[in-house]
DNA sequence: TTGAAAGCGCTAACAA
DNA sequence: TTGTTAGCGCTTTCAA
């Protein structure tokens, strides 16, 4: 009976015909995909966690690339992509437990989450995006590091010194204000933390006292969140010259912020994001590039080819600074003795 | 041994701490989710069933506020979404067959698409989101023959006799060129065949021979494609003073089209949409708005709730004419005897 | 070539 | 309160 779904080859077309008849006949609707799996020990499917409200995941393009990139890679492989349901407040880590599925890919997840943790203990092969950063895991990301590095110094050599930052959530708990060193030194979000760490060197290094330099975190991450974000920073800090964005989203929030204002970018004001997504390509945003559908993509290849390794792999992927037409030279200050 | 992890209620604290730890320290992964999910008889997964390229699925707003919609509802419910690998060009049902799920949300196919029908063999609750319309089962979607009929109105009572069509694919078959009436009647995705005959009835009715109205159809789902119909259209048919496109993606190539070729969207040109996307409203396309993400949702709580119900549900949804900046009146064609 | 049976790991019902 | 067991539906091995 088995083998007259799975192995057409093993029985006579006649047998095969007979039976398959007789089994429509009495109503049956075929093997049962569950049974199978249990007996066969392959659930035919790719776990996703993603414990980003979803309803911000979905409008970031950056992360829609990446789904769609994963989703691909799993077409290819003919599995099933199980979003995993797992929001940021809920705790109910049992929707991990239930998951029948041959592996997890977590993408961009503090590095404390429980459903984290629930995930690391299934004994299944596991790849990660982004963020967090374990040791002995695989992982598919950029190199932040090396990225934010381009951003500074692409502001450095224009003559910016006083810039202030907005990044996405450092931690869980929700902080939507300036940053502490301390939490910065403590951030849970990996990419956040690095960020933070590059443009820090890479300023200091400039002569820029780092710990003078605002940072204003935001728990969502929407264009309208960034625009509030980057006015906190500048009621706060009028002087700043340039505003470093960890995203494009928040970027385009602090491009609006800045017409609000009458702050025309970049003559008065430059404005940086990250990512590299298609609308801030078509406002000449100046970023980095990252390719994010290859980010999905590879990591549900590097997940469902996990049978044939067994060191550890770490995919870097790499970016392109896109300098567009929203930095420029800081405005050259009106001397007092001079102006009227 | 189950007790302890699925009714911590029925055994004592201190009973159930020795349990788990031992469990622990003997390796013991945690209950094995398909086995349980056999003994069950609940996968907690919810398929999606999709068979639009995803390039094209996830590059289209429309489509992704119903992917969101979807997945928020199965959030909600604690259960997983289980993306099905299926795509166009693929006959590959097995991974149909392969889902464990306990229902399946088939969003937009062909009334003859394979996988649909496997999708039907199977012994689980299913909702339809837009297409195909089936006798006796679960539906949820827009009133496309009146939505469509408010566009034809608009633009009947603006003047515009000579228009034009931009429609989506209506069979499986790749047919980019212009659609003979039969396989405009024959189509096989019955949105686009709904609004294709309340366009003809609206236009009839306004005095208009529908056979002489020029319909062209495109395949792919994508800006580029739109413009290359609206050239097609507007190369064979330069008379014509209004193009109306089956959705927005299509309208916002129109545009482009447009542009191109020195035609002012609406003075010399008008063009409509349909699906109501938030680019589309930044551009002040005309359009017809559909709540997408709602439409996810309903689907999603629908299936999630088809234990309570015997009868069908069709669930019509709510549009609304969005009159914006790319309708206006056909200009007056200048007598000759009164021109240069 | 065809049929029979063991057992995948779990849960739920029942026995002690 | 705790322990035992049948059986979910399948695939695969082995026997006929």
């Amino acid at each position: 009976m088995s083998n007259a779904y799975n192995r057409p080859d093993q029985l006579s077309p006649e047998l095969r015909r007979r039976v398959l008849e007789t089994a429509r006949r009495l109503g049956y609707p075929g093997p049962d995909p569950v049974a199978r799996s249990l007996r066969t020990r392959k659930a035919g499917a790719v776990g996703l966690l993603l414990t980003e409200n979803l309803s911000y995941a979905f409008r970031d393009p950056a992360a829609v690339g990446v789904l769609e990139g994963l989703a691909l890679a799993c077409e290819d492989a003919g599995v099933g992509l199980h979003l995993v349901p797992a929001s940021p407040g809920r705790e109910d880590v049992a929707a991990v437990h239930r998951a029948g599925v041959d592996g997890f890919v977590v993408y961009s997840v503090p590095d404390d989450d429980p459903h984290l943790a629930a995930v690391l203990e299934r004994p299944v092969p596991t790849v990660i995006i982004d963020q967090p950063s374990i040791e002995g895991m695989d992982r598919v990301g950029p190199d932040d590091a090396a990225a934010v590095g381009k951003i500074a110094e692409h502001l450095v050599s224009l003559g910016h010194r006083q810039v202030g930052v907005i990044c996405m959530r450092l931690a869980r708990e929700r902080n939507d204000d300036f940053v502490s060193a301390t939490r910065q030194s403590g951030a849970h979000f990996h990419v956040q933390r690095t960020r933070l760490e590059a443009l820090a060197v890479a300023f200091s290094a400039a002569g820029v006292d780092w710990a003078g330099v605002p940072v204003v975190e935001r728990f969502d991450h929407t264009v309208d969140d960034g625009a509030s974000a980057a006015r906190q920073l500048l009621d706060a800090y009028p002087q700043i010259t340039a505003v470093i964005c960890t995203s494009d989203i928040l970027a385009l929030g602090a491009m609006a912020e800045a017409e609000r204002r009458g702050l025309r970018v970049p003559q008065d004001l430059t404005v940086t994001g990250f990512d590299g997504i298609a609308e801030a390509e078509r406002i000449g945003l100046t970023t980095v590039h990252q390719p994010v559908l290859e980010k999905g993509k590879t990591a549900g290849r590097l997940l469902l080819s996990s049978g044939e390794r067994s060191a550890p792999k770490v995919i870097t992927l790499p970016t392109e600074l896109r300098i567009g037409r929203t930095s420029a030279p800081p405005r050259t200050v009106e001397e007092p003795w001079f102006g009227g």
